[in-house]
DNA sequence: GCCGTTTTCGGCCCGACTGTTTTCAGTCG
């Protein structure tokens, strides 16, 4: 018996990577085009929104774009035997630690197997700090090709790597967005600067951020760029040029600044917001119509070819865009909000004129997972502030309802008979006041708890303290690691009782920090439509989940959404908005949203005691 | 090797920067 080896969707784009590079290296001319299929197919594995292995399971590899007959084969050869044949041919003879010297930034094929050939590195094992050694002896500036410049900033990227590891450092998109914003503020105080807006990742609202790219629109970029540099916290410039700039703030993070005339400016937008796969399937489809794209503008090409060159373009001819929309508009398009820039339909749906109509931060009518300090002695986190001030700050905001969802009390420290007084204790502090909070303030304030699901699927309060509240939410605060059978089990008798109607952050992701666990979510969501469960979008920066490519899986099935802050304190209500992001990323509209449904709509589907709410 | 709003054949994004070069290759976003 043949042990049986999963592989990663990052596993296997790993792989076609390297076919890829292998491609590069041994025949360029004549691989030109395998070595972008090769390339594109592991990008488009790498964004794939379901397993790999799911797929390969049901047959359906060559639904991901990208992936044809031919790879979708060596993919299936790869699950069935642990191995590819024709891999193994594409990648004979090359060193095997030119694989691991194309991990280093500013390192590609051709140097990687330069290196690996003039310094006599062939194992995978130990080749990055043999590296390091040739390097700092001095030994990479004598090679030809290569100098001192060059040998320097390969030590550099090494030490980048061996240093930080693997995982890139990446920001959250709360932390990108205020550092984003600091700097935003202190360009327009600049005279020159007329507009200054965030670019790539950034703007597409992203879960974590790389790179902080800005753009400019100025008529003098040498003087933005100069008063630029003397940004407090700027600790050096990486790189400089005639309408840009590269620098490394204080605290590690890189800002790229792009400056751009005014009436460019739009066509640069469109250009750095990318993503890099929505722009090469815009220019192509340009391509078709006789147009070619740039961060310029856009530009007729001559009908007329030249060898095997590409068509010659007159850049006299150019046409440029002040603003975004016209730029799309000259396409036969509509603008496409940044947020759905990921080439996964939207290009198709604007030619159409069929985008979704995203759901808005002021959509929101409430917020229905807030944890006061009303002491449940639970041993998870306690909120910091009283209902009453949320009650406030929720009204500041506009809304009109908001439901407390504090943990459940502690299983090991209370009797089912103390959870039941604690939570009754809670019910009528909430039933003395709601009233009045009603006529001062015209917002209905809900009871509710989250409470956990344990292992076996049973939630962590007593059936008899159900009654004692409006409705609950559910989720999962432990054992993470039950298999993906084990864990659908465990969230299906979870959600099945008639009062559980969220199941909050669901696939319990912590950015950076922790994978989500794996479940069947296909199961899940059909359940939760035939049910009426909504699935909770939790926007704590850290969690942003559900993800928003299973936002659009499930809002596709007939899922209903929540959009909640899970805060703990007042400060933290405003991390809604990120919640909105997520669900914008998802092509959510408003009415996906049960937080943008009057408080009547919401009341049915929550299925309420309507009694409970009048005097 | 992949793909289809002129196509199942004949195409395949675009430009900047860096470092090593005397005119360009490699890498990146």
């Amino acid at each position: 018996m043949k042990k049986t080896k999963t592989f990663t969707n990052a596993d296997v784009a790993k792989l076609l990577r390297n076919v890829s590079a292998a491609y590069q290296v041994k025949d360029e001319q004549a691989n030109r085009f395998k070595t972008i299929a090769y390339d594109r197919a592991a990008t488009a594995v790498e964004n794939a929104t379901s397993e790999i292995k799911d797929l390969w399971e049901e047959k359906k590899l060559n639904t991901i774009s990208g992936v044809g007959g031919s790879i979708a084969g060596h993919i299936d050869e790869l699950f069935k035997t642990g191995k590819v044949k024709h891999f193994q041919e594409v990648l004979s003879g090359l060193p095997k630690a030119m694989f691991e010297f194309l991990k280093l930034k500013g390192i590609g094929p051709k140097t990687a197997l330069k290196l690996c050939l003039s310094l006599r590195i062939k194992n995978s094992k130990g080749a990055l700090e043999r590296l390091k050694i040739k390097a700092r002896t001095g030994q990479i500036g004598k090679l030809a090709g290569f100098g001192k410049d060059s040998e320097k900033s390969i030590l550099n990227s090494l030490n980048e790597y061996l240093f930080s590891g693997e995982k890139e450092k990446r920001m959250l998109l709360s932390y990108a967005e205020e550092l984003s914003s600091e700097i935003l503020n202190y360009l327009r105080t600049i005279k020159e600067v007329k507009r200054a807006d965030p670019l790539g990742s950034l703007r597409r609202k992203c879960a974590t951020i790389g790179d902080i790219d800005i753009a400019v629109s100025t008529t003098k970029p040498d003087r933005v760029i100069n008063q630029f540099i003397k940004f407090p916290g700027i600790n050096r410039v990486l790189k400089k040029g005639k309408r840009g700039i590269s620098a490394l703030l204080d605290s590690g993070k890189q800002i790229d600044l792009i400056a751009h005339p005014p009436k460019a400016y739009g066509s640069l937008l469109q250009h750095f917001t990318g993503s890099k796969h929505h722009n090469i399937h815009l220019r192509e489809l340009a391509n078709k119509k006789g147009l070619s794209l740039s961060e310029y503008g856009i530009t007729k090409l001559n009908p007329e070819r030249t060898g095997n060159k590409t068509r010659k373009q007159d850049p006299k001819k150019r046409i440029a865009f002040e603003t975004e929309e016209n730029f799309y508009h000259f396409l036969g398009m509509d603008w496409i909000p940044p947020e759905l820039r990921e080439d996964q339909g939207e290009i198709e749906a604007s030619l159409k004129h069929d985008l979704p109509k995203l759901i808005q931060l002021k959509n929101l009518k409430g917020d229905l997972h807030l944890h006061s300090d009303f002491e449940t002695e639970t041993s998870h986190d306690l909120g910091q502030d009283t209902m009453d001030d949320f009650v406030k700050n929720a009204v500041k905001v506009g809304y009109r309802y908001l439901a407390f969802a504090e943990h459940n009390p502690s299983r090991s420290r209370h009797k089912d008979s103390d959870i039941i007084s604690i939570l009754k204790g809670k019910k009528s502090l909430v039933d003395k006041k709601k009233f009045s909070w009603n006529k001062s303030f015209n917002i209905w304030v809900l009871n509710a708890l989250e409470v956990d699901i344990r292992p076996d699927g049973e939630l962590a309060i007593p059936m008899k303290a159900f009654d004692y509240l409006d409705f609950v939410i559910v989720s999962i605060h432990s054992s993470f690691n039950l298999s993906r059978e084990e864990m659908t089990q465990r969230i299906l008798r979870g959600l099945s009782h008639p009062k559980a109607k969220i199941l909050a952050h669901p696939t319990g992701r912590l950015l950076g920090l922790r994978e989500g666990y794996e479940a069947d979510w296909k199961t899940i969501f059909d359940f939760c439509v035939k049910k009426e469960k909504a699935v909770e979008i939790n926007a704590y920066p850290r969690r942003l989940d559900l993800p928003d490519v299973l936002v659009r899986e499930a809002a596709g099935l007939g899922v209903k959404i929540v959009i909640n802050s899970d805060s703990h304190s007042l400060t933290d209500m405003d991390f809604i908005k990120h919640g909105v992001s997520v669900a914008r990323k998802g092509w959510l509209e408003a009415k996906n949203v049960i937080n943008t449904w009057t408080f009547t709509k919401l009341s049915r589907f929550l299925q309420l005691d309507l009694r409970n709410f009048s005097e």
